[in-house]
DNA sequence: ATTGTAAAGGTCAAAGAAAGTCAAAGTCAA
DNA sequence: TTGACTTTGACTTTCTTTGACCTTTACAAT
């Protein structure tokens, strides 16, 4: 298990209460024995908008970083995400979206494993990456559309 | 006996308990005392949807590779299924595949349509035609293994 | 008000750690 | 002896870790 995904794992922990929690970069760094910036390299690979989260930040004396599971009901999130979705959609994009739908129970587990095995795998792997998100971005909308 | 049936045969005893392994590549590659890339080979030789199993893998630090056995029977139908849909699949045989396993009562109507929605459409006329039919068919054994 | 300074957090690129790819060379049975 | 399967290793891609340097903010001293 690498330090990036303990880091994500007490982070997650944090945000269990109220869906949100502030922390100090440096204190929680040196707590967890790593580089401050892996802190912002956690941030900036699992709690993106498409993970589902908002972050704010302060600089300076007294400065914080603030994470917060935003909340979105059903529908609104499902127009959110078509919308957000351009033309092509990479694998990683893809999980991240999944994962937040799921984690906020609009999406049972089940049908996170269709979607899934809809979109991802090897199968995407053996054709040209342009080609393949693409496709992934246009499979995706028509599922949620027809789907969800 | 050869090391790649071997290395299948460890492989497998430890999908023995849960149906499912996480190895390191590299980690195995030395126990075993072979190049690390043959572990690929194997996998692409033998751990393939045909055989029913689905792999997933990360790179970079803490990366693996997680082999899960998805059916337990080899001569089942859907097995039969996977193999008989081949490297590509066009539109037309899809939707003749998915009739008949309608008409057959193997698959109910939400399956279909969930099978509609991925594996049709103008998201496949959009890139050529070799690589959308190429495509078309793992996503196909992947979801007949995954959610059927 | 202005300015200097310390205390945060931010950025970026290099190095490191895995796994993936591909083609050449080797083996072996029909 | 040929064709399918295996073995090997150089090169690539992806993800993580680290550290040097940058920017912003609060606050205290002018």
């Amino acid at each position: 298990m690498n330090i990036s995904n303990i880091i994500a794992g007490m982070i997650s922990e944090m945000l269990e209460n109220d869906g949100y929690t502030e922390i100090q970069r440096n204190e929680l760094a040196q707590k967890i024995g790593c580089v401050p910036s892996q802190i912002n390299y956690v941030i900036s690979s699992r709690f993106t908008p498409e993970h589902g989260y908002i972050v704010e930040s302060r600089r300076g004396g007294g400065g914080y970083i603030k994470i917060t599971r935003a909340t979105y009901d059903r529908d609104s999130l499902k127009m959110h995400l078509i919308n957000s979705i351009g033309q092509a959609l990479s694998e990683n994009s893809c999980r991240a979206h999944l994962k937040n739908m799921y984690d906020r129970n609009i999406m049972d587990e089940k049908t996170v494993k269709i979607f899934l095995s809809a979109l991802t795998g090897n199968a995407y792997r053996d054709i040209p990456r342009e080609y393949g998100d693409i496709l992934r971005a246009s499979i995706f909308k028509q599922m949620i559309l027809n789907i969800m």
